[in-house]
RNA sequence: CGGAGCGUAGCGCAGUUUGGUAGCGCACAGCGUUCGGGACGCUGGGGUCGUGGGUUCGAAUCCCACCGCUCCGACCA
């Protein structure tokens, strides 16, 4: 791609009132740009990302087995008010009539749209275990957004629900998103811990929270230094008597740290089943509930906790696996007939081995483009110059960590893709 | 929902105290000079000063109401 044929808007300057880095970061870079409160638009280098962290969760949702769909957004009040979730979710749910003045709403997340699934086609043993897993967009009307992607109002989730003939196969089910997900948050390089924590509106059992430090994180993680132990703050408090000083566990003091949840796995057990009728006949020809699990993984914050940990004072520091481009080739001056022959030449020739490479050949001064190119964050920047090509060299730098390398013009392609 | 701050060109801001021609930097367009870390000169375009009402000869500025955004808290996957 050429920059000068795309729209990465950059800015120098941070945006007004913005306080969270990633929220600074992706607008400056041109990834993303707010609509209204807790509402983004996704330009497309942002998307480009998002959709690079997409491919990651599908393919390791695929690899536990999960079969993807797609659950429409819409949704009649008629099945929330089954689980009584109508009412729970209250001003938290978008709600509004259409124009027969049947209530509906644009789902939060869709527990009661599979079990209608379930109820209507799982018949028998032989149909389960199922899991099934959507990439989709939500919509809540959270009291307070944040942080941009941090807690937005409508923002985009992989969710997947299994459907288990009982409690030993549902373990089965359970521990295999639990391993998905380990591989998912770990194919996009974050450091996380996965923490105990409240099931909250999900209802059912304690769950377990995916969990990423960082400062601007809204939820406290009590960490046991001593036995391991580690928790939500919510847990911990209430599993020591409103003291979240001691571990509940051995009783040494607890760290406390924030932290961002990127992902949610939990026991929902009988609770959606036996509410909406969901049954199938067992060996004996008997009526058992189906045993339910729900897991969620927030696709934005992904993208918003890596630039939360993986940034430095210039930009934004892409891991390959997401990120947008491979490659940056930067000609520092287009108007110098060898630098942008040159450049044109490595361009082609990176495209022809099928390698996601852009090159700046924006008509703008060195400093503009290296600036540019440290902000967006692609991992190798190719830079061409006069400097350069007076010894026969360009340069390959690796924005993470400013590796460089001096390379011969003449072979310069099968040496890059060698190193990179 | 409680507390705080903010709203003036695409972006970042000054001007508001003390009412009197709508400003600056960046960005954008044209021309020229530049080209290894956000270059320079000249020229140019771009504004319901968040919205509505009020006071006044005159309101970005004073008064009232409303709306929106950000942050802290409450709440919450």
């Amino acid at each position: 791609m050429r920059w000068t044929k795309t729209y990465i808007p950059t800015f120098k300057e941070n945006p007004k009132g913005c306080e969270v880095k990633s929220h600074i970061l992706s607008i400056r870079a041109g990834l993303m740009s707010p609509l209204f409160s807790g509402v983004n638009i996704y330009l497309p280098l942002g998307w480009k990302i998002l959709l690079k962290i997409v491919s990651i969760i599908r393919e390791e949702m695929e690899r536990i087995g999960a079969q993807e769909l797609l659950l429409p957004s819409l949704s009649p009040s008629s099945l929330w008010e089954e689980t009584g979730r109508w009412k729970e979710y209250g001003k938290d749910m978008f709600k509004f009539k259409d124009r027969k003045g049947g209530d509906m709403c644009l789902a939060p997340t869709h527990e009661e749209i599979i079990t209608e699934i379930a109820r209507n086609g799982i018949k028998s043993y032989r149909d389960l275990p199922q899991i099934w897993f959507q990439i989709q967009t939500k919509f809540r009307d959270e009291p307070r957004p944040r942080g941009g992607m941090l807690r937005a109002r409508e923002f985009i989730m992989k969710d997947s629900y299994s459907l288990d003939t009982d409690e030993k196969s549902f373990e089965k089910s359970y521990s295999l998103h639990r391993t998905a997900y380990q591989n998912i948050f770990k194919r996009c390089s974050l450091d996380f811990v996965i923490v105990t924590a409240s099931s909250g509106l999900m209802g059912g059992s304690l769950s377990e929270e995916f969990m990423v430090f960082s400062k601007t994180g809204e939820d406290a993680i009590v960490i046991c230094e001593n036995c391991g132990y580690k928790a939500n703050r919510d847990i911990a408090v209430s599993n020591t008597n409103d003291s979240a000083d001691r571990c509940p566990k051995c009783g040494e003091k607890l760290k406390i740290k924030n932290a961002i949840e990127i992902g949610h796995i939990f026991r929902l057990g009988e609770k959606y089943s036996r509410a909406m009728g969901a049954f199938f006949l067992n060996t004996n020809g008997d009526r058992e509930p189906i045993i339910m699990g729900s897991y969620g993984i927030g696709v934005e914050r992904i993208m918003a906790c890596v630039i939360e940990t993986k940034s430095d004072n210039n930009g934004i520091i892409w891991p390959p696996s997401i990120a947008p481009y491979k490659f940056l080739i930067i000609p520092l001056n287009v108007r110098n007939t060898e630098t942008r022959k040159l450049s044109e030449k490595i361009y082609k020739e990176i495209l022809a081995q099928k390698y996601e490479v852009l090159i700046d050949d924006r008509d703008e001064t060195p400093g503009t483009k290296f600036k540019d190119a440290d902000l967006i964050g692609i991992p190798f920047q190719i830079v061409i110059g006069e400097k350069g090509l007076d010894k026969g060299v360009v340069e390959l730098v690796k924005r993470d960590g400013k590796k460089k390398w001096e390379i011969d013009k003449e072979r310069a392609v099968s040496e890059i893709l060698q190193i990179s």
